[in-house]
DNA sequence: AAAATCTCCGCAAACGGTTGCACAAACGGT
DNA sequence: ACCGTTTGTGCAACCGTTTGCGGAGATTTT
């Protein structure tokens, strides 16, 4: 903040007038004579005058600023999400003050204490992995502060969410693959203490049993990453009865499975079809491109601000809190087959 | 901003004591009693008081925010060097305020004329790739607000800067590939008109003639996505002398490349290597993995906060811009051949 | 010509916090 | 008993802007 500023006053001092008035002329306020208002506008003009934002959101105790507070930034998804929260910010008039929590639960503590002075409008949250205990999250509601959650919320709190339809997500997915004939689909997901590890495998499971199709443990393992991948695909292909289709619980652990599968000399999707989750830049990239789910993280951040912005307008309003659920979207591309006709 | 915020003044009521005599026990001046003291920190507690931020910067004429713009926050690169750039920050007590032009000239104007209210310590800045003006440039540094440029910089504005070093990057690729017996590279180049593809060709340029091989023209396509490699790249391979290296302006075409040459049978590195840039995810999941060069983005993000730091804290003095190289690092992954031994 | 009404502007307080200065009370020394 | 310190606190101004209120002077109404 450099002291070279502009201020009413320097304007008001130059014309002879007291800063009220030229605060006034800047408002157009009917008070204030054309002539005056004239001279005014002529010198803000000249000296390049720029209100001080500080001093408007002390007055107004409003700063037009709020806060997100995300697990991370490297990461499709979420800094799709920031995007969309920007965006929306951005047109409403709001700043975004960036925080990354690093999936620490004591960072995301200390971050979201420091929140209460920063005299943000309102927050944006998206909670680390790590975090078991909500105090800190409680206090910040207690003062009155808005606050959304978007993807990741604390359950035990009666908040705004937006979040993705993980389960119908899953569901859709392995849906997709039993219409194109596949019979024997093995999941690989994420812990089920997280809330995506166990949203899309429910979704998977009720997918299955819609059908008539019993899951079968063997076919369910823990794998979330590219590299277990590597390892754990060979073994699952090589059972007695091995699957015809694997739905990963992310994109990458899928392209992990497109690797060993091509490897092992299986073709895609004729012998075994492969579906992830995401929809990130590496979906478009593999060969063949893979059918996944998009989780729309743009819109999703749209929403989450949209929700924050009417949260903070109704004021002292307090409806009761909504859950939004963002819709997935299975892209179809080419690693699973064309549905078959009936 | 919600209202019910406990201030100084409401201690100092409840205590029967003056604002001043909160403040300075707050900061543990001497002239308080241990006593007056005692009880301020008490009541402090029990009412959970939070220094009103802006107040403060009002006052001091800091606000300990700095102002971030970014061409898109969607986008590997961009997003680690904001995520290095809160890291630093949040180290140094500092908030980071994010503005995305979406590669906007007009936007771009926007935003940074907004800055001059926003009270913002300082500002980084990557230009738009549409901005060919840079007067609201300019015009932030003459007010004295302290800029440093990251990634992309205006030529013509005097500031500090942090870049990645695209030619050396470029280099260093084209001769790793020299050494390991390639004799024909190709480049599949970004638009001469950007800093990156200028920089990145004359690496390529610069390496081949270092090692005696004649620049080949029509080895020299702009080709700068994974759709268009998808084209170009049979068209290059089906020329009477083919190429036996590929060197990408960035990781996704090389993706494309990967895809059509294994199409194509021919074997990678055996028959003919590729070299990718940017080294995102997508580079670890191909089949084989990409060799790329990192630009270290995160690192990028630290250095160009740190250098934001120094500026701030030097005030007034004024010290004549400096720009600093990232350095690139090739990552050698499956797409190139092992160097040959001597 | 007095009264009422306009027109145009400034004073002062406020937002929340800090800080130079003054000052009252208590203390120590003579 | 008197003076000089020390100790602890409050007053007021300030950061930049807004706004209720009051008021001087000009203009209109009766």
């Amino acid at each position: 903040m450099r002291s070279n500023q502009v201020t009413i006053k320097d304007i008001a001092r130059e014309l002879g007038v007291s800063p009220s008035t030229v605060s006034r002329s800047l408002k157009d306020h009917p008070d204030i004579s054309p002539a005056t208002k004239q001279q005014v506008r002529k010198l803000v003009e000249k000296l390049k005058y720029k209100p001080n934002a500080v001093a408007l959101s002390l007055r107004s105790r409003k700063s037009n600023t709020i806060a997100l507070v995300v697990p991370a930034i490297v990461h499709h998804f979420f800094s799709s999400v920031i995007s969309g929260i920007e965006e929306v910010a951005q047109a409403a008039g709001y700043n975004v003050m960036i925080f990354q929590s690093n999936e620490s639960y004591e960072r995301e503590v200390d971050i979201l204490q420091s929140l209460a002075s920063i005299q943000a409008d309102g927050v944006l949250v998206s909670v680390s992995k790590t975090s078991i205990k909500f105090g800190h999250l409680k206090e910040l509601m207690n003062e009155g502060l808005p606050l959304v959650f978007f993807d990741r919320a604390a359950e035990e709190i009666e908040a705004d969410r937006v979040v993705v339809d993980d389960f119908n997500g899953a569901f859709n997915a392995v849906e997709y693959l039993i219409r194109t004939g596949c019979r024997r689909i093995a999941h690989f997901s994420a812990p089920q203490t997280l809330g995506i590890g166990y949203q899309r495998k429910r979704g998977y499971i009720s997918a299955l049993e819609k059908h008539g199709i019993e899951p079968d443990d063997t076919l369910m393992v823990k794998c979330d990453t590219h590299d277990e991948a590597l390892e754990i695909t060979p073994k699952i292909m090589r059972l007695d009865n091995p699957p015809d289709a694997i739905f990963a619980v992310n994109d990458l652990t899928a392209t992990g499975i497109l690797k060993v599968l091509k490897q092992m000399r299986f073709r895609i999707p004729d012998d075994v079809s492969v579906i992830g989750f995401t929809d990130g830049l590496v979906a478009t990239v593999t060969d063949p491109p893979l059918t996944t789910i998009s989780q729309h993280g743009f819109e999703l951040g749209k929403r989450a601000m949209e929700m924050l912005l009417k949260r903070i307008d109704a004021l002292e309003e307090d409806f009761p809190a909504v859950t939004e659920v963002i819709p997935t979207e299975l892209v179809i591309r080419g690693s699973t087959r064309p549905l078959l006709s009936d």
